[in-house]
DNA sequence: ATCCTCCCCTAC
DNA sequence: TAAGGTAGGGGAGGAT
């Protein structure tokens, strides 16, 4: 997340410098080249004069400190007490002087560093500051000479720097392995799973009245602010310098119980029902949810996917066949709709009006960019660039509110319209019934407008690409049209970050080679891009740089995978609150496979660990800078419900072995999704319940629900941590786990005394085929019809990838023994799901 | 070759 | 104070 968000400002930087430097840029040099700082605390020059010294004069800014992409931490002399952190956090980097910056600009060249060294760090520069030392007088040299060989050496420091960053992720994606010596190193006390257990009742039990009285005061008084703030807004006031929003809340809010402990007020440790505000408030998460709201909208059966004769057809002639429209500033725009006053004064949306605040920008109007704020920023930098910049509060119903309109103007117009997100689509007109693009995009937008309040820009072209790019040139409130003749002008001056797909990453990468532009892409063969960069990226890159896009419109696909996480304000103090944490994002995770319609098999848990040394993050309750880890189970059988996921989650987080104190984030994502209608578990379910209770119902009656699930889970346990970072939560089901298909009596050793366990031990071929007929045929539903081979032909694995495919079984070298297992599993499983459904 | 699985990268 | 999510594409590298 760090790298990306990193890189979204980087690129609102560079737009920055290339814009604001455009005139003069001839004139300027390009003295931090290959220099990228990261300001901690406060500075003379400030941190944002530094941070435009930088822009101008072709160095790096970054608001997030990362061992990767920071080359050196600026800072001025501090109090002791924050030394010490500093030289921890520092990493080896540099810790330099602000004066370096400004003597370099008055030298106009990159001086060495050294004799910037702050005082109190100087006798203690790591050993990584002298490879630094060696590399900065490269660079001040060749600082000199021209820009190219500042380009090389620019390659090669942070080639260097990423070596030692790729030496320790090496070592991060060991320590995720079982059983390995570094977990043990880590020392880290395990979370017994009786020990939460008990955690899981206790707080059942605990947080009674009292607890649920503050929630409701608050949601009170949440109601109350809405109102006043409601008011406010629609009170089209004309002292824009009085900003409603956060004056009210903030005065309000020490009031509530949750600003009661001011320095964890807003960590997961402090705030049972952390997910669930947290999510309510969170824009990405708004925005990353959107399609789910979009589908059930606008079902999906309007799209009709073109076949590859008609595109083929309408291939070869010149006419424009795609218009893209885009929502102008969209948050903005939403929200000060009803307010003209304001439609020619910077304004963005964000949570926070502090103007010393880490809460990022989410959008920002016209006006204000023209002040270099961009999407991303702390609102601090923000209010830096620009202190009248007005700011307003979400109100994510309208944004919903204005996309519903934009989204029925659009499919009213047109039948091929691939939903991009919620303030944005392609549209394929190559059928439409009004002839000329231009002419419908104009009637669309015009639309909109009327409708909604908010301008949309379009564009229109040949293919996505160009009518994309194109809706960048038109921006604000305009359309532009690129034919075809005129898309190789267009693509030759344009900067290759201006292609979508090209981020961060791959930039660098291309301009290590010194390709800026997409003129000089193109003089790249195609095999040598797909060396470098893979067959699709290449071959995408050697196309778009032509400005050729082979993509259709109209292609909705049913989701792959579906998840939730949180990597904010996450701050255990023990394993009461992680576990209280986790618990919450599993009925999160449940509710959205629910509103999907779907069940899942595989499930995945990310953990964001602290990284060593790494102090507090520059970011108010950020994350900071992370170790990302992860562990994964697959179960035979594809799930919603609430309780197995928990279980399933719990298990994978105890492999983990990790200190919650370290945990800056966490995720829980499931994929592997069936619909349920396919698998029609509600039925399977039911029928599983009466056949249960009628002909079994002896061992049903003895068999304590809560010991079937730790069974199954301790089964899928065993494998795990056999497995190392990923396992089959059923060993004997994955052909690739390796030692316990050498031991299968593994799987009868790992179950108690339980009465369930003798007659599942004998089930074999002919207790699967001794099910009724019902229950057989749902259980092999669930299993994508391979349990018909499996009684037939007598083999038991389940490897293959097509979900729904009968799929040959490849020759199986697993005997009686899985297949045993193999049952045993299922039905365990089954039984536990039942159960759990039934409490 | 063709698949998987585990990530990284990208976009909004 | 503040709410740094979500999901698909695809590359690397191992298994088959
Ligand atoms: N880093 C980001 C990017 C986007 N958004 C939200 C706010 C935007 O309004 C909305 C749409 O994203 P766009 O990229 O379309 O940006 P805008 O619509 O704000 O501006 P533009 O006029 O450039 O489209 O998504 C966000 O919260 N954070
Ligand atoms: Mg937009
Ligand atoms: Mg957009």
């Amino acid at each position: 997340y760090m790298v990306e968000k990193n890189r979204k400002l980087q690129e609102q930087f560079r737009t920055e410098a290339s814009t604001s430097s455009h005139s003069d840029s001839s004139s300027l040099k390009a003295i931090f080249h290959g220099v990228s700082i990261f300001v901690d605390g406060f500075t003379v020059p400030s941190s944002q004069e530094l941070r435009g010294y930088m822009l101008k004069y072709g160095g790096r800014f970054e608001n997030y400190f990362s061992r990767h992409r920071v080359t050196h931490i600026i800072c001025s002399n501090l109090p002791d007490s924050k030394i010490k952190n500093l030289r921890s956090f520092s990493g080896g980097l540099p810790v330099v002087k602000p004066k370096w910056i400004v003597d370099s600009l008055a030298a106009n060249k990159l001086l060495s560093w050294l004799p910037y060294q702050l005082d109190q760090l100087a006798d203690n520069q790591p050993k990584l500051s002298s490879f630094f030392a060696t590399k900065d007088g490269l660079l001040s040299n060749d600082g000199l000479t021209d820009t190219v060989c500042q380009l090389h050496d620019i390659g090669d420091s942070s080639s260097k720097g990423r070596t030692v960053k790729d030496i320790n992720s090496s070592e991060v994606g060991q320590s995720t392995e079982y059983g390995s010596p570094l977990s043990e190193e880590l020392g880290q006390e395990n979370a017994d799973v009786s020990v939460i257990t008990e955690l899981i009742n206790c707080t059942k039990e605990c947080p009674g009245s009292c607890r649920t009285e503050q929630i409701d005061m608050d949601k009170e008084q949440m109601g109350i602010l809405r109102e006043e703030l409601k008011d406010n807004l629609s009170e089209p006031t004309t002292s824009a310098g009085n900003h409603p929003s956060d004056r009210t809340r903030t005065r309000s809010l020490p009031t509530s119980a949750v600003t009661k402990h001011p320095s964890m007020g807003h960590s997961t440790a402090e705030d049972p029902s952390f997910v669930e505000n947290y999510f309510k408030n969170s824009r990405l998460h708004f925005i990353g949810t959107w399609r789910h709201r979009y589908r059930k909208r606008f079902p999906s059966s309007l799209n009709q996917v073109k076949c590859a004769i008609n595109l083929k057809a309408s291939d070869d002639s010149k006419k424009a066949r795609v218009i893209h429209v885009d929502m102008d500033c969209f948050f903005v725009s939403v929200v000060i709709r009803n307010l003209p006053e304001l439609h020619d004064k910077p304004v963005a949306i964000c949570h926070s009006d502090n103007p010393k605040g880490t809460a990022e920008i989410s959008s920002a109007n016209y006006p204000a960019r023209d002040y270099g704020i961009r999407a991303g920023m702390f609102v601090r930098d923000a209010k830096a660039c620009c202190p009248h910049l007005v700011i307003f509060p979400y109100n994510f119903e309208a944004y919903t509110e204005v996309a519903d309109h934009f989204y029925s103007i659009l499919h009213k117009h047109c039948k091929t319209v691939q939903a991009v997100s919620c303030d944005e689509a392609f549209l394929d007109v190559t059928d439409s019934e009004v002839q000329d693009p231009q002419l419908l995009a104009s009637i669309i937008r015009k639309e909109v407008f009327e409708t909604t309040g908010c301008t949309a820009s379009a564009g229109i072209s040949g293919n996505m690409l160009m009518a994309r790019l194109a809706t960048k040139t038109a921006k604000p409130n305009g359309q532009s049209y690129i034919p075809l003749e005129k898309v190789d002008e267009y693509l030759c001056k344009l900067p290759i970050n201006a292609l979508p797909g090209i981020g961060y990453v791959l930039e660098d990468k291309l301009k290590k080679q010194n390709i800026w532009t997409c003129g000089q892409l193109r003089m790249v063969s195609k095999e040598s891009l797909q060396k470098d960069f893979g067959a699709k990226t290449g071959e995408m890159l050697w196309n778009y740089s032509r400005g050729v896009d082979n993509r259709m419109v109209g292609t909705i696909q049913e989701s792959k995978s579906i998840g939730a996480e949180v990597n904010w304000g996450v701050r255990f103090k023990d394993a009461k609150d992680s576990k209280l944490f986790l618990v919450n994002l599993c009925k999160e995770v449940h509710l959205r496979l629910q509103g999907c319609g779907v069940h899942g098999r595989k499930f995945t848990l990310k953990i964001k660990k602290r990284r060593k040394d790494a102090g507090e993050p520059a970011k108010y309750m950020g994350c900071g800078d992370c170790e990302n880890l992860s562990h994964t189970i697959t179960v035979p059988v594809a799930t919603d419900d609430v309780d197995v996921i928990q279980r399933i989650t719990m298990q994978l987080f105890g492999s983990f072995n990790i200190d919650v104190k370290e945990i800056r984030g966490v995720g829980l994502q499931i994929s592997r999704l069936e619909s349920v209608e396919a698998s029609k578990q509600g039925l399977e379910r039911n029928l599983l319940k009466s056949w249960l209770a009628s002909t079994s119902a002896n061992q049903v009656e003895q068999c304590d629900t809560n010991s079937v699930v730790k069974e199954t889970i301790d089964i899928g346990l065993e494998g795990q941590k056999v497995d190392g970072a990923s396992s089959d939560m059923f060993p004997h089901l994955a052909q690739n786990s390796n030692q316990v298909d050498d031991s299968p009596s593994d799987c009868k050793a790992s179950l108690d005394q339980s009465i369930t366990r003798p007659a599942l031990c004998h089930l074999d071929i002919g207790v699967i085929k001794s099910l009724p007929p019902e229950v057989f045929s749902e259980l092999n539903d669930a299993y994508g019809g391979k349990l018909v081979a499996f009684v037939s032909k007598g083999k038991g694995k389940s490897n293959s990838k097509g979900d729904g495919e009968v799929s040959g079984s490849s020759p199986s070298m697993h005997s009686q023994q899985v297949v045993k297992g193999w049952c045993f599993s299922l039905i365990n499983l089954s039984l536990a799901t039942f159960s759990l459904a039934t409490n």
